[in-house]
DNA sequence: GCAGTTCGGTGAACCGTTTCAGTGAACCGC
DNA sequence: GCGGTTCACTGAAACGGTTCACCGAACTGC
């Protein structure tokens, strides 16, 4: 049990230039006192090796000036990319960004967001696996949250970048029915336990609308889990799928690789996200992509505007294109 | 600027009880209070939504129960998975993972350090960039530190996983050279200014051991930068190469797509680390894999055992294997 | 020359816990 | 019935900052 080593305390710097701790905390946040005196305390700050302890800090101010970012799941490819991006942004902004993982599970988000909000995180990016939980109300009370991906219900949020999701069903169905596909299985990673998603209720809308015969089916975005259903949809005869994540896409090529079958030749695959790595399959993932690099970039935007009280724009919404690469073949 | 909620404090709990708050904060950890009084404070905490506070819990014990992870560069998906892996694995153990990005740079690294102890993490588990830094001694005075990859210099760590890079990059060249590579470019993605790590000087002994013809570039392991590194080694010339990261490797593909030249007939490849991507490209990439969950399992345990004050193994070391899978060809 | 500001700074309360050093009562053996 | 433990609990001091209320001195306008 290694012991701390002791590190010097406000009041020493206090001391040490005989101003009151007061004054010390004031001059080195550049607040209410003369330039010559905030010199002063630096010096003998550096002198001293002291910087302000951040528990302490956090627990008298209330602020930490770490914000929090609760990932859906982050066994997803794209989400990790988007997790890195935002880490990398707010430490362009010198911030620091607090990562955390639902890892899908709607009450394990709710347990972490409580958490980041009494770690005193002094904002929130929430990336929903719930949007229509009530809960998130409440926490728009205690801090700006911005969510992205799905808006959330009923919560004044300090900003959403929504995915236009109808608009990738949409894109991604059609692709599929054009190519004469009508029996398609769909792998989506919402939990049994999660509340119909607004995107979910619109595949079976517009499955409806294109006569397509659809079966919906849940699928992590961990490779091996994904491979698994995969493999599972394509005993029961499955030949076409749309994957609600290019990682669970993934798994399809593993599992087709597996069963010796070919794509775009006898399996036909959608992928929806547009990870780097979709590019360099064999063939390429035909799948729906986002501007992640915008939706990085706005959402921390927000963030920031928000936590600063600057104005910034409330809502983006992000549109998809369809990037075809050749994993759909004409069924 | 929403308001935050009040919260109940344990003082209000100990009025509820008719007890001191010392006893209320005893009796809510199970120490030294009689079960019947445990029974009475734990049902008036419930009916007052008391939780104790983190922060105040952080200053005045000095623990918060939270491991910090310090990852060498999120951007590598390799290190993305182990991150994932291990905040998984802890959450299992009832732990929380802090996890940073030190993306590659030393000064940054101990910068990230200092904040994880200054958080009061109650050890932090560190896959170091620049292992030889004298800092990690201090470091290891104040927490207990758990190491991945290479162990840190001169400092008492809690335990080490440490990969054996000596045979995996052993290994490599000899798949190269066998295979009649005599000119080969290694990818790295060191950046100048670290210190050689064991690995990187052991590249250039075994190529003067075989014979090898080696030149050492840098590339990052983002896609983007990876595939441009990858572009100007092959526009001057190289056809191939060794890269000491999977998702270097995928800038090689990336790159060699770009130019039209075949892995593996016009371009060799050989990756490093093993992700699980790299089995699913065609043709799969040659790596040297480590076991990924070994790895995870083993440094949580070091870490939990430390933390718990628990005897553990100290020291384990990872054992690469060749994983052939043919884009390496015969040159 | 006097009320009213501004400036630079102080003292003490406060943030919400944990923990150390007691303390009174019950219980023990003898 | 007496010293010695144990038990269950209390009071107060940390932990290391921030912030509020206030204060004297130096300006300001008139």
């Amino acid at each position: 049990m290694p012991q701390p080593r002791k590190r010097a305390t406000i009041r020493e710097v206090a001391k040490a230039t005989g101003l009151s701790p007061a004054a010390v905390s004031y001059a080195l946040r550049g607040m209410q006192v003369s330039g010559e005196t905030i010199e002063r305390v630096r010096r003998a700050a550096a002198e001293l090796g002291y910087e302000a302890d951040p528990i302490a800090r956090a627990l008298a101010s209330g602020r930490t000036g770490m914000i929090g970012l609760l990932c859906g799941s982050l066994e997803d490819l794209w989400q990790q990319a988007l997790a890195v991006g935002i880490g990398r942004a707010l430490k362009d902004n010198d911030r620091y960004a607090l990562i955390l993982d639902a890892a899908g599970d709607p009450a394990r988000e709710r347990t972490l967001a409580g958490q980041l909000r009494d770690q005193r995180v002094d904002a929130l990016i929430v990336q929903p696996v719930d949007p229509a939980s009530p809960f998130w109300a409440s926490m728009c009370e205690s801090l700006p949250v911005v969510a992205i991906g799905d808006a959330l219900a009923g919560a004044r949020t300090a900003g959403e970048v929504v995915f236009d999701n109808r608009t990738g069903v949409t894109l991604s169905l059609e692709h599929l029915g054009d190519r004469g596909h009508r029996r398609i299985a769909v792998l989506t990673p919402t939990r049994d336990s999660t509340p119909d998603r607004p995107a979910d209720v619109h595949v079976l809308a517009e499955a409806e609308r294109l006569g397509l015969d659809i079966e919906v089916v849940t699928a992590p975005q961990a490779l091996a889990d994904a491979t698994e259903a995969a493999d599972r949809a394509l005993a029961a005869g499955h030949r076409a799928f749309f994957c609600f994540a290019d990682s669970i896409a993934y798994g399809v090529y593993a599992a087709a690789a597996g069963r010796g079958l070919a794509i775009p030749g006898e399996v036909a695959v959608m992928g929806y996200d547009d990870h780097p790595m979709s590019g360099l399959l064999s063939p390429g993932l035909t799948t729906v992509d986002w501007d992640i690099d915008g939706i990085v970039r706005a959402a921390v935007r927000m963030v920031v505007g928000a936590v600063d009280g600057r104005p910034h724009r409330r809502r983006i919404v992000q549109s998809p294109h369809l990037r075809e690469r050749g994993s759909v073949g004409s069924g």
